[in-house]
DNA sequence: CTGAAAGCGCTTACAG
DNA sequence: CTGAAAGCGCTTACAG
């Protein structure tokens, strides 16, 4: 592999000047030496090296996504499409997209020292780990979807609250009087805390009750769904907080027999495109997940131009859609 | 930041000392230094840089995953999940994940030699470019999916093929004599051609045919649902060669009025999740996404302990899971 | 068991 | 516009 010396040689110049073509500084180099070394470049199929690079310039060119949890974590569609478009992003501000998959804290310091990133992002809950993380890391940090203590730390999240208080009043507005939340399995984490208090809050709201044996923290889908049918007053509106589990929810609910809308009604969370293919088609929260990586990446840019900006927490909206798995109980003669 | 040097410092020790310990090369350091050195390495939090150590041993600790396209690659689930398996793999390794998407097939070599990956895996169709891509780059290269004239390359593949066959065999076990083939439309690969191919065959050694009308390269499914309901001699049996697009067909055709399987019964490829929530539940050729991942990243190790192993394909088994997708024309009385 | 020297491929900072 | 020097943090190869 050739490198800047061997270019140098060819050309007859010192290494800086071939250097400075190379990074494109043209206005420090005469015309006839920058299409000279181009040339040569070319043949040669010159690549920089990045370590080289980054050694003595401290700038690495690489951000790091780091992804809480080990197996299987991007078979959440989420998750994969999240790290989808982030990556497509960092791309497309040239810099390297390295990807760890972490357990435990420790080794976040020690994967962004060994390689020296330039900036990282956080896709999972790291709140209790945001401040320690901080403290050992001074480049740019922009975690997703926390919610900590901590007032100074760049995030992206979306308003979980609201969904709750979208799903509650939509179940209102079409006469739902019993509920019942689901958090899904994979996280017990803050955000899904703040929809159930949306939920919950909006229910309160309106002079009806969430009872809390009617909030459910299932480790098996198929017991929650026991539990779920012995209640002795029936629940009738579902708000399950990821849409993996409440598609998961409906099969099991199906197949033992109950229709929905009819018997349970049911809204779900985060509009991921399956919900679209399940049936009845699945009423869910929406959030824009391509948008959610860009500001992500966005903001994490913009801190590294400009390191002296505050800390910023974006929040983004969230909508209800629409579709076919909750029951009107207003317009029915049952 | 600490360095080696300034461990070395404060241990009153060369460099070399605290880089063996760094290494754990403890035959080659006496007991006392090992753990006074520790000591430091552990109070300063110390991490070693990696670029430095590319730079000087040649030894990156970086695999390239090198993915084709670039918006939403991740939102389909096959390369979701593929992928998580691998940079999981890659980890055990004690390996770091570098993820590219590509578009342009300069752009591999480009990343690979820049980083001084140690190997690469690639995801998607490479067949035209793996020869230059051989050429370009002496680390090992591992391919997935792949069909390439080219005989000389590692792959790690599935049996295409036999997932037509097995696919058109059950739709003939189960009474079926008029077939249409889909093609998904993500891809126009090869692989896609297998698939076709092993339907095709088995369906002609029954002595039935699938017409070359049948066989739709969809850009638009609704079309292609129109197409499909248009013909003269109407189908009953439609493989659609990936669980995406099988999906979204059923999906249209329910839309439309046709129930499935009674209209229209269906087989899938990839066996995703999914598969078991939508209704019917899709019966589907399935694959071992997992085992997948660890196959491709074990040869990819194999070979960078020994270079001079020799390339190989390798092709690894497909079955059919039955489900609700396929009606059964035998014991039915219309 | 220990360390001094040289070098990996680049950039920074300076002198001209 | 050009280049010589020093250094980034580590490892290799050697001498003792």
């Amino acid at each position: 592999m050739a490198t800047l010396k061997d270019i140098a040689k060819e050309a007859g110049v010192s290494v800086m000047t071939v250097s400075r073509v190379v990074n494109k500084r043209y206005s420090e180099v005469s015309e006839e030496n920058i299409e000279k070394i181009q040339a040569i470049i070319k043949k040669l199929g010159y690549v920089p090296n990045s370590s080289a690079r980054s050694l003595s310039s401290k700038s690495s060119k690489i951000i790091s996504i780091i992804i809480q949890g080990s197996n299987n974590v991007l078979e959440s569609p989420y998750n994969a499409t999240m790290l989808g478009h982030i990556v497509q992003r960092v791309q497309e501000y040239n810099y390297n997209a390295m990807v760890h998959f972490i357990n435990e804290y420790s080794d976040v310091t020690k994967h962004l020292q060994s390689w020296n990133a330039e900036g990282a992002v956080f896709l999972g809950t790291f709140d209790k780990n945001i401040q320690q993380i901080q403290a050992d890391n001074k480049i740019p940090l922009v975690f997703t979807d926390s919610y900590s203590s901590i007032r100074q730390f760049i995030n992206i999240g979306i308003d979980d609250y609201r969904g709750g208080v979208l799903a509650a009043e939509h179940f209102i507005n079409k006469g739902h009087q019993d509920f019942a939340f689901i958090t899904p399995h994979t996280s017990v984490s803050q955000l899904i805390q703040q929809r159930l208090r949306g939920f919950k809050d909006t229910i309160e709201a309106a002079n009806l009750n969430l009872l809390p044996e009617h909030i459910l923290d299932p480790l098996d889908m198929e017991e929650t769904v026991t539990t779920l049918c012995s209640f002795k007053k029936q629940v009738s509106a579902i708000f399950v907080a990821a849409d993996n589990s409440a598609i998961e929810l409906m099969d099991i609910l199906k197949r033992r027999g109950y229709r929905i809308p009819e018997d349970f009604s049911i809204i779900g969370f985060d509009n991921l495109p399956i919900c679209q293919y399940v049936s009845p088609r699945l009423t869910t929260i929406s959030q824009n997940i391509r948008q959610k990586a860009q500001y992500t990446l966005d903001v994490l840019f913009e801190h590294l131009k400009t390191p002296s900006l505050p800390t910023q927490n974006i929040v983004l909206n969230v909508e209800l859609i629409e579709r076919e798995s909750v029951r009107d109980m207003n317009n029915t003669t049952l």
